[in-house]
DNA sequence: CGTACAGGTCTA
DNA sequence: TATCTAGACCTGTACG
């Protein structure tokens, strides 16, 4: 019974080291059929970064249950101040800090000058598993490493599924919005109709607004006493031409970002896939690349339609960080607050502050370490009620201004800061007094964000391998998820099964407080929807 | 003419 | 007397 498997390309084809010492040799074609057998064994595989491995394991159907992704727990480890990084260091160590995903497709036409090839898998694994041993953290940075792991599994899949994508319905919203797809180069008719109603507005018969600079001219010359054209700054301004040039200017983005160009680009069989990358932001938190996923708009998720007999379970959690902030300060009262299912409305109900924006705008400032304005008005209070919570921030950012590594609740460490700089005279005091304080709002709010993204990867993880368990056959005949962004999931699911998937994803959310936060009560309530489109959730 | 950057806007 | 965290990505424009 073997519990590992480290697997390495050598040549054209593979080895498998299993953990009894023994190794076996075979074809890239026989991967995985190989993998498919031993999967009822449960081991872990552990392979250099699974989009080199898991896309081709996952059109040949085979999906695995357990894996490690030495490039993304190599990096954890790299960064924690919990390991002791000369456990860590060998020759390999530049390489493996260097591994890159495989990102475009193209790119495993060029196999064969794979930097990846030149690494030891079995050596790096061997000693990650000594410097993870040998952590006073093991237990939480072990808890990360498999999360972390997890996740790469997850983007692999959901990037192998894709989320359901109706072109016809996103071109059919796109036209009632802004008239029928132009030729190439040309405004839509919507648009263009707008433009001489903009123009008359402010007198200027030329104004282009899809030039800033022109625009700004424009405005300007039109009698406007305006710095810049963003919208929150024109929207200040009381003039006839400002409602009709912000609507224009929010569908010309609309079009740009998510318009004709975007739908040929990144739709393809009723599928929509962006490349998902977990850990590609340094709190932890996943990054994307390709179509805007981290912004998917949501004037357009009306496109996004389950398939027929199928629908989607959308779920997101309320607040994850200041929930998150509650467990990792052990924070009686904000927990207390928490147990509200708007946690803003518990604060007010506590008595700290009078509106439930107050709360809002209180409690982001104190994770993004704003000042000004309501935000710093409502402070004090909130640090009354909550110390233990607002005390924890607040150290993350004095720590942060002194230069310190700050760590999430697994372990993650954030990177350090450049040389702050500084000198005799009064001005470059001045810029190092603000670089200092700009990267104590970073190491504040990395606290946080990281560890509410460590708490969603849990909660992937583990839905993850509850989904699987709820149907039979290949990933795409079983509920699957297709969709994730830093505190929501999208499930596709057959009809059928949604109660259950439903079930799933609560049940989920309740494993990753427990495995974050153990029996500190923080609750992590869910909206959930069982919708037809994105844009009912 | 291709690349880099500024400005802007979308997401959590 | 300070423009509050993390991203992606589009266009127009300046630059080498």
């Amino acid at each position: 019974m073997v519990s590992t498997v480290v697997l390495q390309r050598v040549g054209d084809g593979v080895r498998a080291h299993l953990d009894d010492g023994t190794a076996h040799d075979l074809a890239r074609a026989e991967l995985p059929a190989w993998v498919a057998a031993h999967e009822a064994d449960r081991p872990r595989w552990v392979w250099d970064e699974a989009t080199r491995w898991y896309p081709a394991l996952l059109a040949a159907g085979v999906r695995v249950e357990r894996c490690t992704d030495l490039r993304l727990t190599h990096a954890v480890l790299r960064r924690s101040p919990h390991v002791d990084q000369q456990l860590l260091a060998g020759p390999g160590t530049d390489g493996w800090d260097a591994l890159a995903p495989v990102v475009a497709e193209e790119a495993t036409l060029f196999d064969l000058a794979d930097p990846a090839d030149e690494l030891d898998p079995v050596a790096e694994h061997a000693a990650q598993q000594r410097a993870l041993a040998a952590s006073p953290q093991r237990g939480r940075l072990g808890l990360l490493l498999a999360a972390e792991s997890a996740a790469a599994l997850v983007a692999a899949e959901m990037q192998h599924a894709g989320m359901p994508w109706r072109a016809d319905v996103h071109d059919r919203l796109l036209t009632e919005l802004v008239g029928p797809r132009p030729p190439a180069g040309q405004r839509p008719a919507g648009l263009e109709a707008m433009l001489p109603g903009i123009r008359a507005a402010f007198g200027q018969p030329a104004l282009n607004p899809d030039s800033q600079v022109e625009l700004l001219a424009g405005l300007r010359a039109g009698g406007l006493d305006v710095d810049d054209t963003r919208s929150w700054t024109l929207r200040e301004i009381d003039h006839p031409g400002i409602e009709p040039l912000l609507r224009y200017k929010k569908l010309l983005r609309l079009v740009q970002a998510n318009g004709w160009a975007w739908l040929d680009t990144w739709v393809r069989d009723g599928r929509f896939r962006p490349v998902l990358l977990p850990g590609g932001v340094v709190t932890g938190r996943w990054a994307a690349q390709g179509g805007g996923a981290l912004s998917a708009p949501a004037q357009l998720r009306g496109a996004a339609v389950a398939d027929e007999g199928w629908r989607f379970v959308v779920a997101d959690v309320a607040q994850l960080e200041p929930r998150v902030l509650a467990g990792m300060s052990g924070d009686t009262a904000m927990a207390e607050a928490a147990r509200a299912r708007d946690l803003y409305q518990g604060v007010v109900d506590a008595g700290v502050v009078a509106t439930r924006a107050q709360a809002k705008v209180g409690l982001i400032g104190a994770l993004y370490g704003g000042t000004r304005g309501e935000s710093g008005l409502v402070l004090p209070r909130l640090a009354r009620r909550y110390p233990a919570a607002l005390g924890l921030v607040e150290q993350a950012a004095r720590a942060g201004e002194r230069g310190e590594v700050v760590t999430t609740r697994l372990g993650r460490g954030s990177p350090r800061p450049g040389p702050f700089g500084g000198g005799d005279d009064p001005a470059s005091g001045r810029a190092a007094d603000a670089r200092r304080r700009s990267w104590g709002r970073f190491t504040r709010n990395f606290v946080v964000q990281g560890t509410g993204a460590e708490w969603a990867s849990c909660w992937l993880a583990d839905l993850r391998n509850r989904l699987w368990r709820l149907g039979d056959g290949r990933l795409t005949d079983r509920p699957h998820l297709v969709f994730f962004l830093h505190d929501e999931v999208v499930v596709h699911t057959p009809a059928g099964l949604a109660d259950e998937v439903t079930a799933a994803v609560r049940a989920a959310a309740a494993e990753a407080g427990r495995l974050l936060f153990g029996d500190f009560p923080v609750d992590f309530p869910l909206d959930v929807a069982v919708v037809g489109s994105w844009a009912e959730a």
